[in-house]
RNA sequence: GGUGGGGUGGCCGAGUGGCCGAAGGCGCUCCCCUGCUAAGGGAGUAACGGGUUUAUAGCCUGUUCGAGGGUUCGAAUCCCUCCUCCACCGCCA
């Protein structure tokens, strides 16, 4: 959530902000809700600090061993005055709370304003796309005609948007997740976490998933009444990120860095019809997630560099891909800036979505209470965090079939993923 | 699942209805003393919110002793529900 502060002393301009991502903020409504507030908490908190005066005294002349009675009948009408207030109090803080989770994120300056996908900004490509000499496959066929890729099996054991991977094509979707993990913490300096898939509500409404986008989710249990059921992750951003709930870092404990190799669970309410056909979009796929918990003043600088880290899986994986910033009206919720990489589908002939990376500022960091505290400062104060994909192994293996097949259908295997698969050089 | 015992400030740990936001200790900060990286003495040291304010300074004030609800003039202290930790037993991948 953004700083209450913005919405009290500079809603003007936090509106202006956000009206460039699309969005439009009630600004009379809040100013009214804010000046009733204002108002009402004054009221309650004298009455309240009436009460303990007076109990207080209470408690004086009980030990002086003078008659209470009158006092404490006195006291009956106040208590009656603050209960009020108080109830009063409550509903509209509610009212404010929930008004404020629905606000999203305000986009850095250096974002470009846009309206729609069609706006983001291409930054670089990298790689080229290769030329086929002959009449390129999708994965779809290509692992159909392998055996790899078995859609029919999955219908049958769960739905559409589910996939059963078999032999060299299982081994390669492993191959992936396990270099990405390896590079990372090898060469990146994150540490691998291993981190539960069933969240609880208090993780969702952390990493700003709820209240907003319950619907989609798969919960257990409704994960919007509190304390009972819990949800499938969307991402390992939730539990990696909720690692930090509550935390008061040492300076020189950051940046903190982790990662995990997690599949992911999406209902994709609202994606009817895209993309039905093959891996790109699943109920259930696997990512590899890079997390950072930074301090405030290099959050951007940490967000080049996370994307880097994504890069290089694509690069050392020799995958053209594109990068875009994305524009404010297609930034999620929580960003203020995002990094899209995109790597060549060849059958789509065209760029997708494979990682996403953003600097979320301090907006869940506020919700977490994810502090940090300067050396020799007595404040904590709010860290930043990040989040990006280094990469999603289903689309990864997507863009290795495809990429890499060849006229007769089988598949080369990229070279850094070779002894991953026991020397083979080629599926199929 | 059963029985028993816990959850208090950065940490340890007192506190069973009224100056307790919380003793004491550790740690940390500052000062003093001390001729040699030891020891001693003194002071300070929770978070979050609201109002006022140029102010993240001060002042006033509220909330917070696992979470939520209740009893009471008044709750860390009593009652209820839940979460969680530890020990032992049972069961088990």
């Amino acid at each position: 959530m953004l700083d209450p502060k913005f919405l009290r002393n500079d809603i003007e301009e936090t509106a202006k902000k956000l009206a460039s991502r699309g969005f439009v903020l009630d600004v009379e409504l809040i100013n009214q809700l804010e000046e009733r507030r204002k108002t009402l908490q004054v009221e309650t908190e004298t009455l309240q600090s009436q009460r303990n005066t007076r109990s207080k005294e209470i408690g004086m002349a009980a030990k002086r061993g003078e008659d209470i009675a009158p006092l404490r009948a006195e006291m009956g009408k106040l208590g009656e005055d603050l209960d009020a207030a108080k109830e009063e109090f409550t509903a509209l803080a509610e009212q404010i709370k929930q008004a404020s989770y629905a606000v999203p994120n305000v986009p850095h300056e250096s974002v470009p304003v846009g309206n729609d996908e069609d706006e983001n900004v291409e930054i670089s490509t990298w790689g080229t796309p290769k030329e086929f000499n002959f009449d390129v496959k999708d994965h779809v066929d290509l692992g159909e005609a392998l055996g790899g890729l078995d859609f029919k099996s999955a219908v049958k054991i769960s739905g559409s948007r589910f996939i059963v991977m078999q032999g060299q094509i299982a081994k390669l979707h492993r191959a992936l997740a396990q270099y990405m993990l390896n590079l990372h913490t090898n060469h990146h300096g994150y540490t691998e976490m291993y981190v539960p898939l069933l969240v609880n509500a208090d993780s969702l409404y952390g990493t700003t998933q709820l209240p907003k986008f319950g619907d989609d989710l798969f919960n257990t249990k409704p994960a919007t009444e509190e304390g009972i059921g819990m949800s499938l992750i969307p991402s390992a951003e939730v539990p990696l990120t909720n690692m930090s709930r509550d935390m008061i870092y040492d300076e020189s404990e950051l940046p903190v860095r982790i990662t995990a190799h997690t599949p992911c669970f999406r209902s994709e309410a609202g994606s009817y019809g895209r993309d039905t056909r093959g891996l790109i979009r699943q109920h259930q796929f696997d990512k590899v997630e890079l997390v950072q918990i930074v301090h405030p003043e290099k959050s951007f600088e940490a967000l080049e560099e996370i994307t880097k880290h994504a890069e290089q899986v694509l690069k050392n994986l020799e995958l053209p891909y594109r990068k875009v910033v994305l524009c404010t009206g297609d930034m999620g919720f929580s960003a203020t800036k995002t990094y899209d990489l995109e790597v060549w589908v060849p059958a789509q002939k065209t760029y997708r979505e494979i990682s996403s990376c953003s600097n979320v500022g301090d907006f869940q960091a506020r919700r977490l209470q994810a502090r940090f505290r300067a050396a020799g400062a007595k404040k904590p104060e709010l860290v930043h965090t990040l989040n990006g994909s280094g990469l999603a192994v289903g689309r990864t293996l997507v863009a290795v079939l495809e990429n890499y097949q060849l006229e007769d259908g089988r598949i080369e295997i990229p070279a850094v993923l070779q002894h991953y698969m026991g020397g083979l050089t080629h599926i199929g």
